[in-house]
DNA sequence: TCAGAAATCTCAATTATTGGGATTTTTGTC
DNA sequence: GACAAAAATCCCAATAATTGAGATTTCTGA
């Protein structure tokens, strides 16, 4: 809420900069777009540069930097969701011709945290890493569904139009409605929501406080669906079952001290 | 050099808590281990916590938060090294039963960007991100072998007990004989260096200024180099083509003005 | 070798950061 | 559901650290 400046702020809006579409900077560009002196920028980029996070191109300007990766390394490490859930998503990227995603929710956004895929070339990639849209795709609602009412409401408030647009409902009682219906069945389905002609599967994964911090997915192919005599239903089951294994793994781990794990970074909630 | 203070370093200073040993930290622990007081440290968590680099855990304290995955997605968009290496890191890891690793050079660190495995229960695991020992193994050598004298000297100085140890050489004068044994070889091979009965084959991957920046590397057991009635010799000439075309692409790409690429994020040099 | 640009340095002004202590919120327990 | 202990936040004056104009140095390419 606050618009605190604070110096460490005004470092990390240097690495909001670069994005996909735009991956190099140059200190004359980053000056122009966020207003920052000269001397200020170069202190800005050097403490960056030294802390790994920015390198310099020889006569480019500046990319993002390797102390990312490796802290990326020690994310994987220490997200029990991950650590547990590969299986599972390699698992059915074996059994399928599809890619297979885990996708955490993290207070208001929803990120691609491992991938798999058994098919040639892909027409909807999700890498790890990739953020994903918080009102559209299979993936979307598993989360949404199992949400506490407080935290559903503002959400389908502010997405209506796209839920509507969905045929999911039209009015937020509606949406509602049909989300307490995904909820009961354990599992969405959305039809070419995020890519035409692919069918997404996905049901949620519990942490033991049984709220939803992740979903499990599967895209396939409408097509693909119908040439291996699978209906959405076989395939969504079987999506439900990983993906209720994993919280059930992650359960036993809560439960058994000799492991160390994270549980739910969630934001708690917020003032919507 | 300069051990110049800066609220920003004071910031990615908790950051660097974070190990491989220790990925929990509560603010108590914190507090204890930089010293900082007790409303500054919060600030600096919540700045921290926003920009989305560390998420709190309920009752446990602080890991590393999502900003950090979706910052490591652009990493890897931005690498062509990566992009390019891929492909043939995965050929590799499909022609031998080995892993198989892309490990790029950044200044004084080595970090591995890219791994493939084709065997069931890997010895030696080098996922993305986990840095690597400059002074030691195959892939060190590798890259070490093809830096200029200027460079080369102050680390082989560092490290010389390393080298004896290894039987490269118990002088300076005799390493940068065995090293230039390895450039005109175009391979390194290390045995049991890391890991014991573990063969290392690497080769470096070159810059549009023939300057290494990456190695491309095969670690396979001895007795399964033996079970396949394989030498070290074939499948060091197999690595080193694959790196050779690597960096074939990689000037390539420097070449055609129409993709942005970047080239040589190590630093300059420093003054050891 | 030299010009033009890029990056760094110097240093005084001032602003934004700091921290002691009070206060509020959260958490765990009864 | 209420209570105590701990955790996190707030307030605000003091001050130390950040800032920026301009000079200077270093780099880059011709």
């Amino acid at each position: 809420m606050s618009v605190s400046s604070g110096s460490g702020e005004r470092l990390f809006a240097i690495l909001d900069l670069f994005t996909e579409d735009r991956l190099e900077w140059t200190p004359q560009e980053i000056m122009a777009e966020l207003g920052y002196t000269r001397p200020t920028l170069y202190r800005y980029l050097r403490t960056l540069k030294d802390a790994g996070f920015l390198t310099s191109l020889p006569g480019r300007g500046f990319t993002l930097g390797p102390r990312v990766v490796e802290l990326d390394f020690l994310v994987r490490r220490s997200d029990p969701v991950v650590e547990i859930g590969r299986d599972q998503v390699d698992a059915l990227a074996n059994r399928y011709p599809c890619s297979s995603l885990l996708v955490r929710y993290y207070g208001k956004k929803l990120l691609c945290v491992h991938s798999a895929c058994s098919i040639p070339d892909p027409r909807s990639s999700y890498p790890r890493g990739r953020p994903m849209p918080l009102a559209r795709g299979a993936i979307s609602r598993a989360i949404l569904a199992n949400l506490p009412r407080r935290q559903q409401k503002p959400i389908i408030t502010e997405a209506l139009e796209d839920f509507a647009e969905i045929g999911i409902g039209s009015t937020v009682e509606d949406v509602l409605d049909s989300l307490r219906a995904i909820r009961r069945r354990g599992y969405s389905i959305a039809h070419g929501e995020v890519t035409p002609g692919v069918v997404g599967i996905a049901a949620p994964v519990f942490d033991s406080g049984r709220l939803p911090i992740a979903a499990l997915c599967v895209t396939i192919e409408a097509t693909a669906l119908e040439a291996q005599g699978l209906s959405e239903a076989t395939v969504a089951e079987n999506v439900r079952e990983a993906a209720a294994e994993i919280s059930f793994e992650l359960a036993e781990l809560q439960h058994d001290p000799t492991e160390t794990i994270d549980q739910n970074p969630a934001e708690a909630g917020e003032t919507a």
